[in-house]
DNA sequence: CGGCAGATTGATTGGGGTCAAGGGCTGTGG
DNA sequence: CCACAGCCCTTGACCCCAATCAATCTGCCG
């Protein structure tokens, strides 16, 4: 299953038939499966692979000597982990699963033919990579600007968007496998003020979560309250129609 | 004087004279200058080139409708602003000058050109870009999990470190254009704040600063206060020994 | 039927925000 | 060379959002 692979990278480049077919031969060269809340890869290891996510959920963290700990982005299937492999010489930061994740691990080899024999599938992962960065941008402004209520609201639609674009969606409602402690690690906040303020965005008839599943009760409002413009997502060509019909949601 | 975008750009991939040549030649094409506190490129518009600051201090940030505003880095002499551009269809930032700036435009014909004719600088490029995504993380972490003493000390020692990196430091002093607004929008504080734990961080004999300088007079204890681990930065060869002996600190 | 992870609740605290008023430095114009 | 303006820094008093601490509850699994 690397459709949401295909979909993911497809909306940074035109990818050909043979692209496809080239991304999906080599992401089933190397596929390993983990449990959930383990860890893929530890900040500080010399990197040996890149990561792509084909099923389950995972998350990029980093952790200070004391515990504290920040969940510094969600990686659902389609999501490559970074690049940082080929040039960098250490890994800034851990990556876990949150369920039982099945993913495929690019060497270095496999990297470079793909990039070399497709300047489209390069161009993808290049466009990833930039879209990744902006996320980031997305979450500072989000930790450092934003309240609970708001944090908690926009991560609901951060996640619910870059689902629905791989297909992972069933109408308002997803997969929600994050516990109150991971959205507290990922808003830096606390797991009970994330429950409490959970409650609240219930009580509002925003969102509903239960037993694993998310239920978007009104989305135009809940993206007016989180301050939401989709365009950081960069996800693909309809995202600028999109983001700006939103943004009139204002 | 593009010595500090030789020497940034050196730390990812070895470049050679002709590489050298090939950037400075670039850079020299479009030289543009900027008084202070004015914006660059602005979000939402199309990107129509890519930044190199020769000269000055930039900052990119976010803004939200209501006025909050989130600086999400610093860019000093050497740093290319994100090469958005070329793949994305909407900046996701804004970038405005701090100081002065002096700074080159690359258009996307010159982009293309450089990364054709040197593949050299091509990596160096995606180095950087992977360096900057590195660096949003550890904001994330930064905004998210540190007390404001922390924060702040930890934007002191990467800059620091940044501006070492380009040879822009003398001893353990250096520029320091920016106000405690400044500072505070990166930092996701306030600017009463701010004053108020710079003030202790004098107290505590970390820092100093006087008339737009800077002065380290503790690295080590700083560092160690921040919990602040270089390797993030990516700084070329020396970074990880360099990082490995900091760790000690702690 | 325990055991355990995760969700929930209450009481209390505290870090940092807010508001408002001064103080100081520096550049500019007269 | 002085005077004023504007930006920035500083200070004080007060408040509030979210953290902390400590149970309790719930649902799931073996």
């Amino acid at each position: 299953m690397t459709e949401a692979l295909q979909l993911h990278l497809g909306a940074f480049a035109r990818l050909t038939d043979d692209d496809r077919a080239r991304l999906a031969r080599i992401a089933a060269r190397h596929v390993r499966e983990i449990g959930p809340r383990r860890d893929l890869v530890r900040e500080g290891e010399k990197p040996r692979a890149m990561i792509l996510i084909l099923d389950g959920w995972a998350a990029t963290y980093k952790q200070l000597r004391d515990g504290r700990r920040q969940i510094t982005s969600f990686l659902i299937p389609g999501d490559p982990g970074d690049a940082n492999v080929f040039v960098l010489a250490r890994l800034d930061h851990s990556i876990a699963s949150i369920t039982p994740v099945r993913y495929a691990e690019l060497s270095q080899a496999d990297f470079d033919a793909l990039v070399v024999e497709s300047p489209s599938i390069a161009r993808a992962l290049w466009g990833h990579e930039l879209a990744t960065a902006s996320i980031h941008r997305e979450w500072v402004l989000n930790v450092g600007q934003r309240t609970a209520f708001e944090r908690i609201a926009h991560l609901v639609c951060e996640l619910f968007w870059k689902l629905e674009a791989v297909g992972l969606t069933q109408g308002f409602r997803c997969d929600w496998p994050l516990t109150q402690a991971d959205i507290a690690e990922a808003t830096g906040l606390t797991s009970v003020h994330v429950n409490r303020t959970l409650q609240q965005m219930r009580r509002e008839g925003l969102i509903e979560i239960a037993g694993r599943k998310l239920a978007i009760l009104n989305l135009a409002r809940l993206q007016c309250v989180a301050s939401f413009n989709p365009d950081y997502l960069h996800l693909g060509g309809g995202a600028a129609d999109l983001g700006s019909s939103s943004r009139q949601g204002q």
